[in-house]
DNA sequence: TCATCTATGTTCTTTATGCATATAGTTAAT
DNA sequence: ATTAACTATATGCATAAAGAACATAGATGA
């Protein structure tokens, strides 16, 4: 119980509420890709390698497909055991552009926050440095 | 099924992981409140009447009072039926200062998202307003 | 041939949330 | 004075997103 509310403000807890669609989404944007591969290009988004969830990356990207945001083809003759190369689609491309809005209204809102809660932090902070000014 | 995936990127279905939480730590911050009365406060934080699901917003005070982030009590003798007004516990100060560092963090990779896919856009609309150039 | 690596996929479970509904006291209308 | 509407809190059921664990299978190298 203790150890379960120290661990309460870890990474487990907090979910990225499908941001992980989006960033696949833009990385297929730029170019086809395979599941396992993505998970590289998924770091510059902040996706540590044990964070990620490999489960979840690909029910993802099947999701994606099952939706019509991404096609996909089996590539066979490369080195290593065949690949499911993913594409994105128009689709997936107006998809990802409503996603960019609401992140948009997303990070306005986290904004609103932060600044409300500094403006909390900094008066406290005055006060134990500088005593009554 | 066409309309589900109209509604694809509705507000329903892009869910705020629990940002509820972190506003009304903030505001409990600030002071002492009630649910119905802290809805109308959550409206700062882009919360539409709408919106916000009371039986959420319920639920979610009492999973914080059991977490020991806040403590309530009965107000009675005011107007209307009595109230359960919340205060923050010390707790719940250090929980919201390690939300924020997590907003922060989200903050960030939200940005990289929008401006990668802004580089995409603006070179797509230089070619469709401009032609070649 | 046995282990390891690459690559993809499935099943079960937990968590956060929405929707619907319940309860109960308060105020206003008829 | 009885009914309706409002304020306020709470619970039960359903679903969707995500994690954990496990399953499959070909490729590569010792």
């Amino acid at each position: 119980m203790k150890e379960d509310h120290a661990l309460f403000c870890n990474s487990k807890h907090h979910k990225m509420e499908r941001f992980l669609e989006v960033c696949l989404l833009l990385l297929l944007h730029d170019e086809a890709g395979y599941g396992y591969g993505l998970i590289e290009q998924l770091a510059y988004f902040g996706f540590k390698e044990d964070e990620l969830n490999v489960s979840t990356l690909y029910r993802t990207l099947r999701k994606m497909e099952n939706d019509a945001w991404v096609t996909s083809y089996w590539e066979e003759g490369g080195p290593g055991p065949k690949r499911r190369v993913y594409m994105i689609t128009e689709n997936g491309k107006q998809e990802l552009a409503q996603w960019v809005m609401i992140l948009k209204a997303r990070k306005a809102r986290i904004t609103r926050l932060i600044e409300r809660y500094e403006d909390l932090d900094i008066s406290k902070g005055l006060e134990d440095e500088h005593g009554t000014i």
